[in-house]
DNA sequence: CATGAATGAGCGTTCATTCAT
DNA sequence: AATGAATGAACGCTCATTCAT
């Protein structure tokens, strides 16, 4: 009779935090109106308020959504056992440009930028921020010995999310260059006594 | 007799500005009220209009004076000649502390996150870095010889950018063994081939 | 069933143009509050946003509607054929009754007063006037002869409008005895010759 | 000593009132701003205070002497003795000139707009406004014999405050046929039967 | 499940007036 | 007599949210 979870493009709820997600990266969270995500997710603004209470539960339940998949990005590198570090480099191309795709980069700031002043934010990502980072510490560990792996991570995480805000203050960036820069600036956190 | 450019805490645009940036740390550019600041600066909301046209000029001045004192830090390595790179790694503890300070790398995050969205912002903070950059590439050629020299400092600036961000995401973020990572970064991006 | 063009009492668009007309009269245009108009039109301020883009576009509409209604008026005359001097004449006595409620000549000061500074409601209203006394014109041109009927016309309403501005200062006037020598004066601007 | 009526340009009082008059012109009453007037009387904004308790205030002493100024073009027509209408007559190109000098006729405007808001302009202005028709009445009885004289009168200045507001309202007023015409009108009204 | 009309608190900004000098 | 910096109440307008249907 009724589907469990019907994460489709029917979905009201996915129509909706699509949408939002959309004017977040048009106009920020405080910009966005939600007249505009309304007319976005093809709804009514009255009936948005059926299936979320609030502007804020949608920005909360939107960096979730965007965590999770992160977290489904993130699970490639469970299967690659002592090769993760070689599957990173392999994928680097592809992560450079996930990271300065100016959609997810200005999502990505204004998650972070709104856990600057909303502490349940605040919370929620750095729970699923570490949640993620243990993952990866932990699929990393197959392959790389160094006991100062999580800082290591730390600064690798950095310098990829750095690349996001560099893409905004110069979005003429030579991503190929960085690219092959980036290889071996992996080699050294990584792989540097192997 | 008196000042010409009484830039001290009795200024009242200082004040005005110094106010406005708590603020806006605190509860970001569209959150923060002109009332809040008022308050801040010790004056009346209507008053801060003798001094400055609107919120969006407040804005304006204080990414300036925000990259004006940017300028500054790197002018010190204007000294360095050719040793340039021993001063970046002599300096890392600090430049380390600098971005992961609450304050600055909150501050840094509404910037970039308003340039998203402010086409006006957007230009003047990418002429300000590209500003900024060209000056810290300059010095740097007197001790680095690799070609790519803009693409490996895109990449350093990229990663110190990110600590502010990771400093957010993760606020016990172990500093000393990072300082001690990026040594190694900074070696092999610019001391690979030396 | 639903009507085109409810222009009933029950037209939102119609409740706020008639209490915005209320509050101009009682407290002018720039001293009527938007609040006032609400509340006078049993509406809140935010949704009579819903309806007109701005103060100044209800001041607008409120203009033409008023010379919508002149026109109303005006084109009793077409029908007079050679009789249009008869008719004004037999209606002098209303025509000094409409002029001198105060309601209506406090509006007409109001927008006159307003066209001296505002430009836009300036050109409108000499459009709409301009078209009002051509109408008035061609009608009166059946039944007078000489040849500067158009300044005598100018003559004709500079007195009718004068009327609403002497009721102002002098709410006593005679209307009766004024009615009686402005059938002197009509006969002497449009019949001298005849 | 000191004088006892300064009434030159240099008595700061004036200064003012001439500088309110200018700015009540170019933008009404509610429009010109103190530091406008201020300005214009190279006055700083607080020393009008010294000289005038309020805005109000220096609105309701610019409608007196307005008037007082009336009343002095008003007291030539006291020595006509029996020729008051042929010196009317005689006058009536340079009263069409100064009902038509946008200047005045704006200011006239606004200031029965005024009165028709504010209750104590509205009795100021209308005992000054009877207190200059009954000069004018009983100048004209040395000339005049009607019994209705008063409501001739009325009729009389309607028409001229009248050609204020068309003035305003067709710019392009022929004046010279217009004043060809009220000579007519005045015949009527003050000689039919004479 | 769905609409969109309706609300009203709260914003940035203005400006007559006051105050310190 | 004179300044102009300073105040703060009040405005037009916006928009997240609610309500009648």
């Amino acid at each position: 009779m009724s589907e469990a979870l019907p994460k489709t493009a029917d979905d009201p709820r996915e129509r909706v935090l699509r949408a939002a997600e959309k004017a977040f990266v048009a106009s920020g969270f405080h910009g966005a109106r939600m007249a505009q995500i309304a007319r976005e997710a093809k709804m009514s603004p009255g009936h948005i308020y059926h299936y979320f209470e609030s502007k804020e539960q949608i920005i909360a339940e939107m960096i979730e959504a965007h965590f999770e998949e992160k977290k489904i990005t993130v699970e490639k590198y469970r299967e690659a056992g002592e090769r993760v570090v070689d599957m990173m480099i392999d994928n680097l191309s592809d992560s450079v440009a996930a990271k300065t795709d100016p959609f997810w980069s200005t999502l990505m700031l204004e998650i972070v930028a709104e856990a600057t002043r909303n502490p349940a934010v605040a919370t929620s990502i750095r729970n699923m921020d570490a949640d993620l980072k243990a993952r990866v510490t932990s699929y990393l560990r197959n392959d790389v010995k160094q006991d100062d792996l999580e800082s290591r991570l730390e600064v690798f995480v950095a310098l990829m999310q750095g690349i996001g805000i560099r893409n905004i203050l110069n979005p003429n960036l030579d991503k190929e260059a960085m690219t092959r820069i980036l290889q071996d600036v992996i080699e050294v956190l990584f792989r540097r006594d192997a």
